[in-house]
DNA sequence: CATGGCAAGGAGAGCGCTCTCCGGCCATGA
DNA sequence: TCATGGCCGGAGAGCGCTCTCCTTGCCATG
């Protein structure tokens, strides 16, 4: 059956597998990707040359035909035109919110042979870039993780047809399948706790107002708060890093003193809610009682954080899988999945 | 010029550009990648055809014939075969080293169009996965982080003559370039400060002994101190992680509770001493000194850490020029390039 | 024994580019 | 006047696959 034949030269290539195996093209391709019936003693048969040429498909040439790639853009997107001290990728990178989606969705793909190609498109050159990297045929699909909720890429995306799922809604409906938290549920969450602890001067930290999760994370416990009795939270604006969670605490306290429980829209911010309160002699929880949200750094602080949980790899997950999906058939309609926050009770609330 | 016919229909193709324009596909393509001489007038005419047409160059087909694809594989790899308790992805992830590597990583590609390609490495067959990655020419070459020093992949990835660079110098010798710190330099930098403090019984938590960075600033401090007089140092074996610092901090006080100064081998394990010593009620720095590495986590920490600094972002971003440089001209020989550690004194010490 | 049906494998046409080769044209010099 | 050379642009091969068609041969059936 196999004809010993030197493989040409350089890269076995299909043609090399199939003169080794004595039989054509053809049938290799049809063993390699396990379609129709070859004769047992066949597939013996090219699977040896297989072995023996050292042969590995080209990407690249199946890519043309097939006009899959395996591989799937995975950006992190900003508003606007981005222009901060740092660089873009250095404040996304650092940030263990990403780390955990990325997690997540590379755990989802993994085992199914989809590669993530990292991007960063927060100016508008770089949305364009994204779109031409998609329309390029260089991936398939693309996850999107916006840092605001005015980002006009999930727009751009649409009108390009392209294969997209986003990471939470986006601030104006766009026909596009989502993955999200029900964050007001969460903040309810926490101010059940607060309130179920006796605090009775009641506060709060919240997120940037343009990303729509803040804004639900703010009106939900605001709601939740005047439900039990509280019609007014007074409250300050941060942007989701450590930094501003302790300025925004300095603030707090000292337009009003006698504060006794904070909702923080972040664990990252509700640290340093923590730390401003140390700094002004004020014990957590026994004074004032702090609960945050994600439950992404809340164990490592001192004291541990009560938080509220976003089972963040999961949705991380469940995007890379409906995309997946709309890759496989692009006539699936839009989609949503909304998922259930938890309380983590641990020390500071 | 232009004759304006239809364009067959769906994507564009170079032909379809050819035909709006009137010329040969030969000359889109001169156009498109700048070479040789076209008219002016005729260039014009190309570009205007890809306007109207709407053209992005199809990467499959344009890799099979030049072998190049513009994107890199990022690898973090571990050695033999993980079995933690948590998914490997999760773990690298959410460590912010491998952040910041990626960021200075993505920061240097950018630019220059190549596009990193997420990888993990942990099992061999996650292993035999990167490598024919590369060989069906899905990337141009590789990156690696490993997270131990006895790593199989730089040997397998030198066998199969693939381009790659690694952080940080192999456990044991391979013919690969790689970029490091001087990381007994830098231990020595923290023995100088510590001494310098006045410092008398000054003990180390060291990184895993089978990552040879770890080996290098746990010899580099022992030595400097040997060099100031203090021929023994106490020393405790940690794993990188906050907890493993708390722990290997409460250990040493308990066997050695005249401890005045510490060396932890990075900022995360530092964090954890620091918390520790907390919980014994020592101050940090009046009661026991404190010296991290890495310059990551160091800022944020209270009090604020004096750490050695590790350039991360230059140091990714010189891997990943050295990479491009080795796949641009495949004869270049083996680098490699040593960074240099500086101190930066904060509070802790 | 003729016929139909079906399974197995070969032939060959592309997929959308790049790049080498070649021909046509014009300017220049002998 | 004709040979020479340089510049432009076209023709066409080929990169390494997949997949549709088609041929071949075997067996069951009437």
């Amino acid at each position: 059956m196999s004809t010993d034949l030197p493989p040409s030269s350089g890269v076995p290539t299909l043609e090399d597998v199939a003169r080794v195996a004595g039989v054509s093209r053809a049938t290799v391709s049809r063993v390699i990707n396990g379609i129709r019936n070859v004769a047992p003693e066949i597939q013996e048969a090219v699977n040896r040359a297989i072995a023996t040429t050292g042969y590995v498909p080209n990407r690249a040439a199946r890519s043309l035909v097939t006009r899959r790639t395996g591989a799937i853009a995975l950006v992190v997107s900003g508003a606007g035109d981005y222009s901060g001290d740092e660089p873009f990728e250095s404040r996304v990178f650092a940030d263990p919110f990403f780390g955990r989606v990325a997690g997540g969705v590379v755990g989802f793909l993994r085992p199914r042979g989809v590669h993530p190609v990292l991007m960063l498109a927060e100016t508008p050159e770089a949305r364009n870039e994204v779109i031409a990297y998609l329309r390029q045929g260089s991936a398939d699909g693309a996850l999107i993780v916006s840092t605001h909720g005015e980002d006009p890429l999930p727009r751009l995306l649409v009108d390009a047809g392209l294969p997209a799922v986003l990471w939470a809604r986006p601030a104006r409906p766009t026909p596009i399948s989502y993955v999200d938290l029900a964050h007001r549920a969460g903040a309810a969450l926490a101010a059940d706790r607060l309130v179920e602890r006796g605090c009775r001067r009641v506060a709060t930290i919240s997120g940037p107002f343009d990303v729509p999760a803040s804004q639900d994370r703010l009106s939900g416990f605001q709601e939740a708060m005047a439900g039990h009795g509280h019609p007014y939270v007074p409250g300050v604006e941060g942007d989701f890093r450590q930094n501003s969670g302790e300025a925004g605490m300095h603030r707090l306290i000292k337009e009003h003193p006698d504060i006794d429980g904070v909702f923080v829209a972040n664990d990252l911010m509700a640290q340093g809610a923590v730390l401003a309160l140390r700094d002004h002699g004020r014990r957590v929880p026994e004074d004032v009682a702090v609960i945050g949200f994600d439950d992404s750094t809340a164990a490592a602080c001192r004291p541990p954080l009560t938080t509220v949980r976003q089972p963040m790899e999961d949705m991380a997950a469940e995007m890379a899988r409906l995309l997946l999906a709309h890759i496989e058939d692009p006539s699936l309609p839009v989609t949503s999945r909304i998922f259930q926050p938890a309380l983590v009770v641990r020390q500071s609330a």
